[in-house]
RNA sequence: GGCCCGUUCGUCUAGGGGUUAGGACGCAAGGUUUUCAUCCUUGUAGCAGGGGUUCGAAUCCCCUACGGGCUACCA
């Protein structure tokens, strides 16, 4: 039975281990939604120990926009989505590439034409624009090229063969389309929607060859998703009403018996009103929507990505693991090797989930919270190198601690800690007004002066007991005094512990900010 | 317009005839903390509407409304 087939095929074909693609097409950068897909691909195939393929879909070439192929690699790559077989490192079903597979699907829609079963269209843009006029007219509610119109159109079921014959040897051009059957319910069992029925009289004869040469989506994922040995097409919803269009071509095809089975993802729509996510709302709303930035090669317009954003791979896989699928446990949190063990498509929801930024962020946090230290350090210690701002990398470690329960995204190690690294400029206007008073000059002065006569190491410890020391010998309390301190040193009413900070600027640097402030906002109190 | 799909707190969702409708984000309050954040506790808020079926419907069926997708020689 499948002696037509290659050998390798028929192999992947017998083995039944479940083989999934990922199948976008170069037209730009991915967006979070595609993102989606291939993630739930690749839960799915490793799950059950399967492969997962990347395919390119570019049999538009009209559409084809230059680095967009590196870009779906180098997102997949960030993501931690291996591929198993692909466009970077081939496999048995090379090409991966659709563009490179023309002949293939020439074959299989001739062959077709041969069976009767497509046939040659010769149409042009203008016929095709009169008869949808014509149609409308006469008032037909879904004017399409049908099993009806097409006996009113140039093709091959309606010209005689001779005529046929002479405008392929002539020259002309054509399409090859799908002779649709009339009125027959073509259904299928979607493994997230469960059947679908569809008639046929709501299927157009589709194009599977256009004029060009290439293939139609439609043809094309058809053919290589039985030649790839494909198990499982896990795509978007968006291709659901064109699904029972794929199962007439398998069943045409003679492939039905081996057809992949389908599962159809909820959209993810917009975070607020209603429609599917775009490019627009994330600029409205301020996130990424791409994984990497993109710089569009046509417009020049620059999209910043989540991961120069400061969202961590393995957060933003865990949020969107979470968009349209469920444990079914209360566990929030998982790992990409979680995520496969407990992946199934059972618990993939029918319904469109509208995207919501800030959950992003609180996963984001978690992750952050659960680095390696030495990890958020050494980001710490290259961002601040690449500023040319200098610090120890015990320097920067030290700050990590200090402040990474209190960040969402990596870049706030040094945007949140400016005052790690220079005296404050200005200070806090209101804390200012409720905490910097003659009192707290006075004591920040005793305290400049003990910490100056220190004797030892100087620690956060050693700088606790000296400050413990200057409030008992004036019988005040700590919270009396700690915000000015915080102020005086940091600028701010707000931040991680105080007495940290001050190890980590060091002694001389606490008296030189404590003498600042006292002159600054002495002076500015009395002006 | 036609075809297809969907509808539980503001958001992501659990639920598959009998539950005080559960969790998470957000928000609010309280607690811890030297401040802020973290953390802990508590609270807030939901089955689109109408008919059936049933002793009993968030759960099953139908209708309506609303939402979404598709309707190209784009994928």
């Amino acid at each position: 039975m499948h002696s037509d087939l290659p050998k390798f095929t028929v192999e992947i074909v017998m083995t039944n281990k479940v083989r999934v693609r990922f199948a976008p097409s170069p037209t730009g950068a991915l967006h979070i939604g595609g993102i989606r897909t291939a993630l739930y691909n690749y839960l799915f195939a490793k799950k059950h120990g399967g492969d997962f393929i990347l395919r390119i879909e570019d049999t538009d070439q009209t559409r084809f926009v230059p680095g967009a192929e590196d870009y779906i690699l180098g997102s997949l790559a960030w993501l931690g989505l291996n591929t198993d077989e692909g466009i970077a490192q081939g496999g048995p079903c090379a090409p991966y590439r659709q563009s490179e597979r023309k002949d293939i699907y020439m074959k299989e829609a001739l062959r077709l034409v041969e069976e009767d079963k497509a046939y040659y269209a010769f149409d042009t843009p203008e016929e095709l624009d009169e008869m949808r006029e014509r149609l409308k007219a006469a008032k037909v509610v879904n004017p399409v090229y049908d099993n009806v119109t097409r006996m009113s159109m140039k093709n091959s079921i309606t010209l005689s063969q001779e005529e046929v014959q002479q405008r392929l040897d002539r020259g002309d051009p054509w399409v090859i389309r799908l002779k649709v059957p009339k009125r027959e319910d073509v259904r299928l069992q979607d493994l997230v929607r469960d059947w679908v029925v569809v008639n046929t009289a709501n299927i157009d004869d589709k194009i599977l060859i256009k004029s060009d040469g290439m293939p139609t989506y439609h043809l094309a994922n058809v053919v290589d998703d039985h030649l790839m040995g494909i198990t499982h097409v896990i795509r978007g919803e968006e291709w659901l009403p064109s699904a029972p269009l794929h199962v007439l071509l398998y069943r045409f095809l003679g492939w039905e018996n081996t057809m992949p089975r389908f599962a159809h993802l909820p959209l993810l729509l917009k975070p607020t009103g209603n429609g599917k996510l775009s490019k627009r709302d994330a600029l409205k709303h301020g996130f990424p929507i791409f994984p990497l930035s993109w710089k569009d090669p046509e417009t020049g317009e620059f999209s910043e990505g989540f991961q120069e954003a400061g969202y961590l791979p393995e957060a933003l896989i865990n949020f969107l693991a979470l968009l349209g699928w469920n444990p079914g446990t209360e566990q929030e949190m998982f790992s990409l090797e979680e995520l496969i063990e407990a992946f199934s498509i059972e618990r993939i929801g029918k319904s469109g989930a509208k995207f919501d930024i800030e959950k992003a962020k609180w996963f984001n946090q978690q992750y952050i919270k659960l680095k390696p230290a030495a990890e958020l350090s050494a980001f710490l210690h290259t961002e601040l190198a690449s500023q040319h701002i200098e610090c120890s990398p015990e320097k920067a470690a030290a700050i990590s601690e200090l402040l990474r329960e209190r960040i969402t995204f990596p870049a706030e190690l040094y945007t949140k800690g400016t005052y790690f690294f220079a005296a404050p400029d200005e200070y806090d206007e209101k804390i200012v007004a409720k905490k910097w008073n003659e009192e707290a000059v006075s004591i920040l002065s005793h305290y400049a002066l003990a910490l100056e006569t220190l004797e030892g190491v100087f620690t956060s410890e050693a700088a606790h007991i000296t400050l413990n020391k200057v409030l008992e010998e004036n019988n005040l309390g700590m919270g009396r005094i700690l915000q000015a301190l915080r102020l005086a040193l940091t600028g701010s009413g707000a931040g991680p512990d105080l007495f940290g900070i001050m190890d980590v600027i060091g002694r001389e640097e606490v008296i030189h900010r404590l003498r600042k402030a006292i002159n600054q906002l002495t002076y500015e109190k009395k002006a």
